[in-house]
DNA sequence: TTCCGACAGTGGGGTCGCAAT
DNA sequence: ATTGCGACCCCACTATCGGAA
C-alpha cells in the first residue's frame, strides 16, 4: 500500500465531522490493507507512530522540503526509514536523522508531506485517533466495536489486534485476554467537584485516599516482576523497591494497578516533582534509590492466580486485594455502603480531610458495584481534590492553533507587587468556551502593545479568576513558583487590576 | 426530544537524558 | 558546562457526535 492512501484517507477523514463518515472512510482503506500493513497503516491513522520516539520533533521538521511530483512511498518502506531514525544515536545523531526525513520527504507529494509532518509532529489533527480506529476496524472486519475494543484494552496494542484481525478475522479477539506479563491499559477516573457530588453520582462507593504520585501496573509471576506505566512503558529496572515489595506479596501471579510515591522520613508525600524526577532517573538507579526511596501503594488487583478479575466488582476485587497485600502497600480508604445516610456522609468527609492533613491530594470516590474498566475514563471512579483560586491580570497572550487558530488564546497570568508592577506566574489556555475566546480576542487585542506573531503583549488591565491545584516549584517564572493545573473561571470585569491579587497573597499558599 | 458517554483537541509545567554548542 | 530538544510524567476543560433514555 502507498503512503498516499493512507495520506488521502486521512485527508477525507478530517473532511467531514460526522464520526460515522470518518469510521466508513477508515474501513473503506483497512479493507483494503494486507494483514503485513495492517500494525503500520492503523497505527498512522490512529496518528501515532509504531517507533514511539523517533527522537525528531517540530525543531528538527521545520525546513520545507520541495515535494515530489508523483506518490512512490510504500508505507512499509516509510516505516522501515521510520525505525532508522529512530535507531540512529551518537555523535551526529542529529544530522543524521535530518537528513533521513529530509530524503523521505523530498520522496512525498505535497499531500504526503503534510500527512507525515502531522504524524511525526504528533498533531495529525484529523478528528479521529485511537478510538475511531479502532470503530473502523471493526467495521472493516464486521467484529463488534465493543469486542475490538476490548482486545485493544487487554492487548495493549491497536497494531497486533489489527494484523490478527485482518489475518483471520473476528474469532482472532480470542487471542487477546487478560495475561500476566502482557500489560492492560489502565481504568481513569473522571472528576467531581466536591466529595458530596461524587457520592450523590455513585451511590454506595468507597473513598480513597488519591496519592500525588506515578502510576504504576505491577505483573508478577512467580520471581518474575515487571512495571509498566500508564502508557504502558516498561519501567521495572527504573523501581527497585517496587519491584522487592511484589516479590513480598502473599501470591504467585498477580497484576496490581497502584501508585508510587515517595515519602519522608515522617510518612508524608514528598512533592510530586520529587518522585517524578526519581521515576524517570535511569542512568544511576541504585544512587537515586538510595537517595529518595519509593513506597508503592497498590489500590486494585487484575489478575491473581489463574482468575481474571476485571468484571468482578470494586469490592470483590479490594478484598482479594486485602488478602494477598499488607496494609502498608494497601491504600487507606473508606467504604460508604450508603451514601443517603448522614452519618455515612459525616465519616466519609472526616476521612477525606484527614486525607489532605495528611499531606495527599486528594480523593478517589469508587462506585462498590463496578467493574474495571481498562482503558477507560469510565464515570464510576471521581476524583475530587481542593481547587485554589486568584484574581490575576493578563500580562499577554498567544495566537491559538488548529480550531482556536485567529483567536487569543493562551493566557500570560501575573500577580501585582507593591511597586504596581506584575510577576508573571504561569499561563493557562484552559476553561474557555468559544465565547469567551472571541470575546478575549477582541478585548486584548484593544489592548495590545505589541504583537510579534506568536505573543501578544496587552496593557496589564484585564483580570481574570483563575482556579488551580496548587503551587509548584519553578525555575522558570520569577517568583519560583507556579500554578499547577490554571485555568479560567471567569473574567472579573467589575475587578480593576489594581486589586488584583498579589505575588504576596500567592507565595503565602505555599505549604498551604 | 433531550441527555449523556466517549472522543478529540488545545495546550500547561517539570524532569530526565542526549546531542550540540 | 550549558543549552536546546524530544519524550513522557502529571493534567483540566470544551465541543461535538450519536446512541441511550
Amino acid at each position: 500500500m502507498l503512503l498516499a492512501d493512507v495520506a488521502r484517507t486521512s485527508r477525507q477523514v478530517a473532511a467531514t465531522s460526522a464520526r460515522s463518515e470518518k469510521i466508513a472512510a477508515l474501513a473503506r482503506l483497512f479493507r483494503r490493507t494486507e494483514p503485513a500493513e495492517a500494525a503500520v497503516v492503523i497505527t498512522y491513522l490512529a496518528g501515532k507512530l509504531p517507533q514511539r520516539r523517533t527522537g525528531v520533533g517540530w525543531s528538527t521538521l521545520r525546513q520545507p522540503q520541495k515535494p515530489a511530483a508523483e506518490p512512490r512511498l510504500a508505507v512499509l518502506d516509510v516505516d522501515e526509514t521510520l525505525t532508522r531514525v529512530a535507531a540512529v544515536s551518537g555523535t551526529g545523531a542529529t544530522a543524521a536523522r535530518k537528513r533521513l526525513v529530509s530524503g523521505l520527504l523530498s520522496a512525498a507529494t505535497k499531500e504526503e508531506q503534510g500527512f507525515l509532518l502531522g504524524l511525526i509532529g504528533g498533531e495529525l489533527r484529523q478528528g479521529a485517533l485511537e478510538g475511531l480506529a479502532v470503530e473502523g476496524l471493526a467495521e472493516a472486519v464486521g467484529a463488534p466495536a465493543a469486542e475490538v475494543r476490548r482486545a485493544v484494552m487487554l492487548g495493549g496494542s491497536l497494531g497486533a489486534v489489527a494484523e490478527a484481525l485482518l489475518a483471520r478475522g473476528p474469532e482472532a479477539l480470542a487471542d487477546f485476554r487478560l495475561e500476566v506479563g502482557r500489560p492492560v491499559l489502565p481504568m481513569l477516573a473522571q472528576s467531581a467537584k466536591d466529595l458530596d457530588e461524587a457520592m450523590d453520582r455513585l451511590g454506595p462507593c468507597a473513598v480513597e485516599e488519591k496519592l500525588d504520585g506515578i502510576r504504576v501496573q505491577v505483573h508478577r509471576d512467580g520471581a518474575d516482576v515487571r512495571i509498566y506505566t500508564r502508557t504502558l512503558d516498561e519501567i521495572t529496572e527504573r523501581l527497585p523497591e517496587v519491584v522487592t515489595a511484589a516479590r513480598e506479596l502473599a501470591v504467585d501471579r498477580a497484576i496490581l494497578d497502584g501508585e508510587v510515591i515517595s515519602l519522608d522520613a515522617e510518612g508524608r508525600p514528598r512533592p510530586f516533582q520529587e518522585t517524578s524526577g526519581r521515576v524517570g532517573s535511569r542512568l544511576d538507579v541504585a544512587g537515586a534509590s538510595a537517595a529518595l526511596p519509593l513506597s508503592p501503594v497498590f489500590f486494585d488487583l487484575l489478575v491473581v492466580d489463574d482468575r481474571d478479575l476485571l468484571d468482578l466488582p470494586t469490592h470483590e476485587r479490594h478484598a482479594e486485594l486485602a488478602r494477598i497485600t499488607p496494609g502498608p502497600r494497601r491504600v487507606r480508604r473508606l467504604v460508604a455502603g450508603d451514601p443517603a445516610d448522614p452519618e455515612t456522609r459525616r465519616a466519609a468527609r472526616e476521612f477525606a480531610a484527614d486525607v489532605l492533613a495528611r499531606g495527599h491530594e486528594g480523593v478517589l470516590v469508587k462506585a462498590l458495584e463496578a467493574p474495571y474498566g481498562a482503558g477507560r475514563r469510565g464515570a464510576s471512579w471521581l476524583k475530587v481534590k481542593p481547587v485554589h483560586t486568584l484574581d490575576l491580570v493578563v500580562l499577554a497572550a498567544e495566537w491559538g492553533h488548529g480550531r482556536r487558530t485567529g483567536k487569543l488564546s493562551n493566557l500570560h497570568l501575573g500577580a501585582r507587587k507593591p511597586d504596581g508592577t506584575y510577576l508573571m506566574l504561569g499561563k493557562t489556555f484552559k476553561g474557555l468556551t468559544d465565547a469567551m475566546l472571541e470575546w478575549q480576542t477582541e478585548v486584548l487585542l484593544g489592548l495590545a502593545v505589541s504583537d510579534d506573531g506568536w505573543v501578544v503583549r496587552v496593557r496589564p488591565e484585564l483580570v481574570v479568576e483563575v482556579a488551580f491545584d496548587g503551587l509548584q516549584r519553578s525555575s522558570r517564572y520569577p517568583a519560583g513558583v507556579t500554578l499547577r493545573f490554571a485555568r479560567v473561571l471567569r473574567y472579573r470585569e467589575d475587578k480593576p487590576a489594581d486589586q488584583a491579587d498579589t505575588v504576596e497573597t500567592v507565595l503565602a499558599l505555599r505549604g498551604a
